[in-house]
DNA sequence: AATGAATGAGTATTCATTCAT
DNA sequence: TATGAATGAATACTCATTCAT
């Protein structure tokens, strides 16, 4: 699995870096957070476990790079929907985020969700919660956009709104944490998001008239 | 050499066992489980290590030793619920959750989060999904009573619904489990629990009359 | 296994104590001197931990008690063949070893073979080479005697003789210790031992028609 | 706080391993098998248990290199009376096995011993049979090559031979198990063996023309 | 910069023994 | 006399980190 090309000697530290980062969240995805051991790490990134301790100061570093990459990712989709309307970039993102969920591996969410749960013992707590508001700011800053340009209702209350597209995506990314995909496979989560998108769109204000959620069956 | 001050015997099995319980929910609340080692709990119990493998055959039978008893409580803040229509009781419970989640250890719900989090690394999976199962199954009952009731509309799905509620508790303990009560602190998760039930409420209900999600600024 | 009849109280102390080596006879039998445990003795005797330290000092007494039960047994079979000749009686005795090694748990010999082979660790050396002492002497007497009746020739020397005897019983011992019954079924054993017999036999034994082995006076 | 004295660093691991294997017999050689744990082989071996792990699988590796350190030695003193008679080889064998038995730990005898006499509760019991097997076949094949070169009497089978060989050193062994070490001490065992060899031998053939143990066709 | 042998504190678990009941 | 809950030292093994090479 490691690249160990010829002896893997003499990288340019931004690269073994980056060499690293990648076994690390691969190591974390497979394993979780606590199974991340320093020689899994080494072995699935083809260096020795020396020398991790030459890029890292420790295990904790190692994982916090590697949490970092996960917001990169998460930033880099997040960009990826500019030039949309708020409400269509929304939809870009839990999209694509459904569609990770179902993959092999997760994507990056596979890594993040283990971080999450890795829960408090690990000295991440900190590094989780902060990566957690910093995504939250960059939807955040979508859905004030979206109130700006006239595509989301100027009257709801924006932390509020984000809250409840945010909660979409962690409800799936529990239920996957916790094997019970049905919330996915089943559309529950696809509904919730296509109920809150229309709740909160504000231009064709024809679907205010009536009362809500009538033809569906369930309710957000 | 040794403390040995007050050599902590003699208990009925039954009142070390749950002595022994007690402290591994406030280990795994405080260090997640990968963290509850035998020691810390062995601590906490005010018992040697050996000592819990008297009343339990290894780490694994008290964690879900623990987790049995997650449930029991949950099952119990459920029940006592009962009485009431459906949508008074899905109400009580949610706020007893959430007034649970503020509380310092957060209840039961603090190391039933660390539990899901724990994922499918240490073989306790099984077990965490079955306790999700069986306390789904219990709120599931509590839709299906009110459809029977006439207290929540009968042309939803059941199953739908119930995930919307459940959805709300967690993301409650998710915030938590990230350091974001936010979430729960600016009644964001009671807001959706409003509008959830309005929507799931029958028609003939008082508070339906007027159209919904109006004065209210965001939306489910 | 254990008898256990009707929650097991107050035995005559002689009869426990026999009881109880009983029990470790079995569970040396089947787990070896290591394998032991104080735990499993309590378990095959059908009483307490605790209760053994009433009838036994300590876990090395229990075992030594054991060997003594051994030494017993072989004595007894060794007794048994009283009120033949020497060389009879020495048949005896081997035939009646080789059936033991061949039987399921071996009769006496298959603990006993566990104690030899308990090594050093347990602090029984000194109490095991004194049963194989006591047992040698008691097969020596029967060589004696047989040189004092005629049935043995008077010019060997006693103590050798035993030896070669007891050598043969302990092959078959060491052997079936290794797994390689071969010695032992493919009469190997029988074979040296209708040699040792032959060739130790006084001259005016009917078997001693041809001059055996001349110039040496025994055989191995 | 610690020792910390001369902290014993970076040998190439052949030589650590030497070293450790080494320990490890010595350990064998005076605690058993069960007694050699990992804490005292690494207190003999003078490095720390971690160390241990880094050129050993698990404890049941190191006792498997010993093992097959024993044998090789065990092959050596075999190999090094090539060039000689059969006769002549087996009685340099023996020889040299009784002088090991007389002295401080018994050469690779005595850790040996301990390995048949772990018996199979280890988990050893395979490694150790082929042990013996390669060992046995060793000396059975001494054996062939003397019935070709004349040397050892062709009529005799040579499997029951090479068992009676065998059970003469092991009888060694097993005496100096037990503490007696009369059997060596006192000639009998050097006694049993020429007696075998004089029988076995072929070309002094005047002892032959009698027929001892006709009808069988080995000899004692 | 890179290696990997070495460390020591830590892991879960076992067990002979003690002693309040 | 008998029990079995409790102990604490010992068991094999793991792992983040250090450091001589």
């Amino acid at each position: 699995m490691a690249t160990h090309t010829a002896r893997n000697r003499r990288l340019p530290p931004e690269e073994r870096r980056a060499q690293i980062v990648e076994a690390v969240l691969k190591v974390v995805a497979t394993h979780g957070v606590p199974g991340a051991t320093v020689s899994k790490i080494a072995a699935a990134s083809g260096v020795s476990e020396g020398a991790l301790y030459v890029h890292f100061a420790s295990r904790e570093e190692m994982l916090k790079a590697a949490l970092d990459a996960i917001f990169e990712e998460m930033a880099r989709l997040i960009d990826s929907s500019a030039g949309r309307t708020a409400p269509e970039r929304l939809s870009h993102i839990a999209q694509h985020h459904s569609r990770l969920m179902k993959t092999q591996l997760g994507g990056f969410t596979a890594p993040w969700i283990e971080f999450i749960a890795a829960g408090p013992q690990v000295g991440l707590r900190d590094a989780v919660a902060e990566t957690q508001s910093k995504a939250f700011e960059k939807m955040l800053k979508i859905v004030r956009d979206g109130q700006a340009e006239g595509t989301i209702r100027p009257d709801l209350d924006a932390r509020r709104l984000t809250w409840q597209f945010y909660t979409i995506l962690w409800t799936e990314n529990v239920s996957s944490l916790m094997g019970l995909v049905e919330y996915i496979d089943e559309g529950h989560s696809a509904y919730s998001l296509e109920l809150l998108l229309r709740e909160a769109g504000a231009d064709d204000a024809a679907f205010l008239s009536a009362t809500p959620a009538r033809q569906g069956p369930a309710v957000g």
